[in-house]
DNA sequence: CTCACATATTTGTCAACACGTATATAATAG
DNA sequence: CTATTATATACGTGTTGACAAATATGTGAG
C-alpha cells in the first residue's frame, strides 16, 4: 500500500504541524469534534486566519469537516498510514503537558458560539466527542 | 524547565522535520554517528545542499557535530524535552518501514569516503554507533 | 609557506506560506 | 425576496526556506 515516497508524505505531514496555530487547533480537536466558532473564540485569532489553517489541515488530510446548518465542525481523521498515525498520536500526547494547550482545552469546556459572550444560546452546536485516535 | 511556549518549540521541531532530505539524513544517523562524506555519497546530492540541511538540524538542536581531522561527524542529540524525544523516536521508528530509507541504510553499510568509489581507503572515518535514543 | 581536501557559508533567485483586509459563499430568519 | 450569521476564499504584501553556484574556512601534507 503505502510504498514509494513515504518520506515525502511524512515531510508534508510535518509541514502541516509546523505552525503553532495549527497545533492549537489540533489540540482542541483531540478526541472531539469542534465548531469553527469555538476556535475563533478560544484562540482569539481572526476568523479568516483560523479558516485558512483549517483548510490547510483539511487539504493534507489531517482533519475533516462536517456541516451542520450554518456551523462547520472539524475533527481529526484517523490516519491510515501507520507512520502518520503514530506521529500524530505522539504529537497529541505531547501537547497534554503544555500549559497553553491545557488552557485552550479548559476554555473549550465553557466556551460557546454566542457573540461577545461565553454563554451558549439554545441550539448552538456543542463540541461532541469522536472516536479516539488509534494510539498504538 | 517546561516553560510557556512549548508549542513554539514543537512547531520549530516539525519545521526541521518537514523536508525529505533532512529526514533521510536523520534516518542515516539513527543510532550511529555519520561522516558528511557518507551523506553526500549516499543521498547523491550536492555537498553544499547536504551541509545546509545539516546546519539547519544543528541550529535547531536535533543533531550535533564532532570534528575529526578533516572530517565532520554528525549524530542525533538525545532530546531533553520529553515531547521532542517521543516525537523524534516516533519519526525514526516510522522510517524503518520506508523503502527509500532502508535503501539509504543499506548503502551506508558499504559506503565510504573514497572519491568516486565505494571502497574505503585506510584511515577514512567509519560510521560509529552512538548511544541509542531515549525511546520511552 | 602553499596546496589539496573536506566542509561550511554567502549570494542571488524563486516558490511557499502567513498575515490582514476585503469579499464571496452557504444557510437560516423574517 | 432581503438581511443576517457562519465560514470560506481572493488579494496584496512581507517573510522564510530551498536551491545552485561561487566562495570561504579549517585541517593536514609537503
Amino acid at each position: 500500500m503505502s510504498s514509494g515516497s513515504k518520506s515525502a508524505s511524512l515531510a508534508s505531514l510535518f509541514a502541516a504541524l509546523a505552525d503553532t496555530t495549527r497545533l492549537r487547533l489540533l489540540n482542541l480537536m483531540s478526541g472531539r469534534e469542534v465548531c469553527v466558532c469555538y476556535f475563533v473564540e478560544i484562540l482569539r485569532q481572526g476568523q479568516p486566519k483560523v479558516s485558512r489553517h483549517l483548510a490547510y489541515l483539511r487539504k493534507v488530510g489531517i482533519v475533516a469537516a462536517r456541516r451542520e446548518g450554518k456551523w462547520m465542525h472539524y475533527r481529526i481523521v484517523p490516519q491510515a498510514d501507520e507512520a502518520s498515525a503514530s506521529i500524530l498520536a505522539a504529537v497529541l500526547g505531547s501537547m497534554d503537558s503544555d500549559r497553553q494547550m491545557q488552557a485552550d482545552l479548559a476554555k473549550l469546556e465553557r466556551a460557546c458560539c454566542a457573540p461577545q459572550k461565553l454563554v451558549m444560546p439554545e441550539g448552538a452546536p456543542r463540541p461532541a466527542p469522536v472516536a479516539p485516535l488509534d494510539v498504538r
